[in-house]
DNA sequence: GTTCACGATAGTGTATACAATTTTGTCTTT
DNA sequence: AAAGACAAAATTGTATACACTATCGTGAAC
């Protein structure tokens, strides 16, 4: 899309907030990581940019660009739009549905349960995540594909925030049963299960708890 | 949200290209831009980034920015997520509806019933849009009013790229029966109603028809 | 001892300079 | 005259320089 010195960058800070190595709140300041890099500020700036147009980090006018901390409310809106898209994603997959569909879906799950198997935490998320993506590209509709990416990608970094103990073990099964709805063609039912599944991950956060953060406004609050 | 003088530029181009006054195609030269706005082009740079990720311009590597011009199948791709998302949409709304809310959107629709008087082409695609825009402030959640704003900033781009001759006319009495479905707290009329809208917007436009561009290859297509 | 003022330092915001690439125009060759 | 090669101009990509703001530390006044 654009320069691939930039896209690297961006890929490189997405990974680390998203894994959880960079903690909400950190300050991501300019010449360090143009030193890291080995570029200038410029190419930093517009990844930079980039991230915040993502909601990954926000940048403070002339104070700089933290690691995104996304509120509660913010948290909750997100898994709301989510809730809204893929339930009616659900309707729009089974319009034109194919047993070509279902098996790319259900492979994509075989590599989720070899992901869990190996402990590998952040490949995991970013597979669980993908289901999602995986769904809208297989209905042909890339807008919709980008923008549930862009959501998913959030709720990654939510995820990591919040989670107590990441109940996100079943997940996968959850995936199965959507799956098999969809191979059933059991509207009402694959509609209800993915709401379900979404339901249990917000559930499964802790909104109430402490959360580890390098915001100091946000730590105090 | 990020710096003001680059969000005037933003702001000044995202109205050039949604009221037609750049055609699809154009080429968006960095430095007359920077010239016209008196600024240097490294804040230009910064605007068309943030256009390119509205899908409003694209950048071609090493060759420059031009006005988007958004395929069919795209166009089509938009529509349909915002069928998907509002729908939904429509269903939340009424989860928690007031007589307040119902009180904004007719106060919203008496707007654009003055705009269509004074003939204001652009104002009035604006709020036709804004409508859509508000039902999800309305609701309270602020991402996904977010991103039905930038879904609903293409199709201005797409409406005024194939719009024959623009049947939106309508579009207010439809708005109308939406809130009034809504007031009745009728969701399956309010759902059916939102979604008949957004199809006879669509339906409105031409896409087997020529269309006015800049763009070269676009238009020996 | 606490608070305020002020200077030093670090960091961001913008402009400019330079490098690399693309585009354009001209000239040569056939 | 048409096609290709090459040079010149224009444009984008990146780095650097400068200006402005915020932050931090020190010291004076109370």
């Amino acid at each position: 899309m654009e320069n691939s010195t930039t896209f690297t960058i961006v890929e490189a800070l997405t990974r680390a907030i998203v894994e959880h190595r960079l903690l909400p709140g950190a300050k991501l300041a300019e010449q360090k990581l143009a030193s890291h890099f080995g570029v200038s500020r410029t190419l930093i700036r517009q990844a930079l940019f980039q991230l915040s147009q993502n909601k990954l980090i926000r940048m403070e006018p002339a104070r700089g660009a933290f690691v995104a901390a996304p509120s509660v409310e913010e948290a909750q809106q997100v898994f709301s739009v989510r809730r809204m898209i893929e339930a009616e994603m659900v309707r729009g997959f089974l319009k034109d549905v194919t047993p070509a569909k279902i098996n790319a879906l259900k492979a994509h799950i075989k590599q989720e349960r070899e992901a869990v198997h190996q402990e590998d935490v952040s490949g995991r998320t970013e597979l669980l995540g993908d289901f999602h993506v995986r769904m809208a590209e297989l209905m042909g509709n890339q807008v919709l594909a980008e923008i549930l990416g862009e959501l998913i990608s959030r709720c990654a970094l939510i995820t990591l925030m919040y989670q107590s103990r990441h109940a996100a073990e079943h997940s996968t099964a959850e995936h199965e049963d959507i799956v098999d709805a969809l191979a059933a063609k059991d509207e009402a039912l694959a509609v209800q299960l993915m709401d379900e599944h979404l339901v249990h991950v917000e559930a499964s956060l802790t909104f109430d708890r402490k959360i580890p953060t390098h915001d100091i406004a946000l730590a105090l609050a």
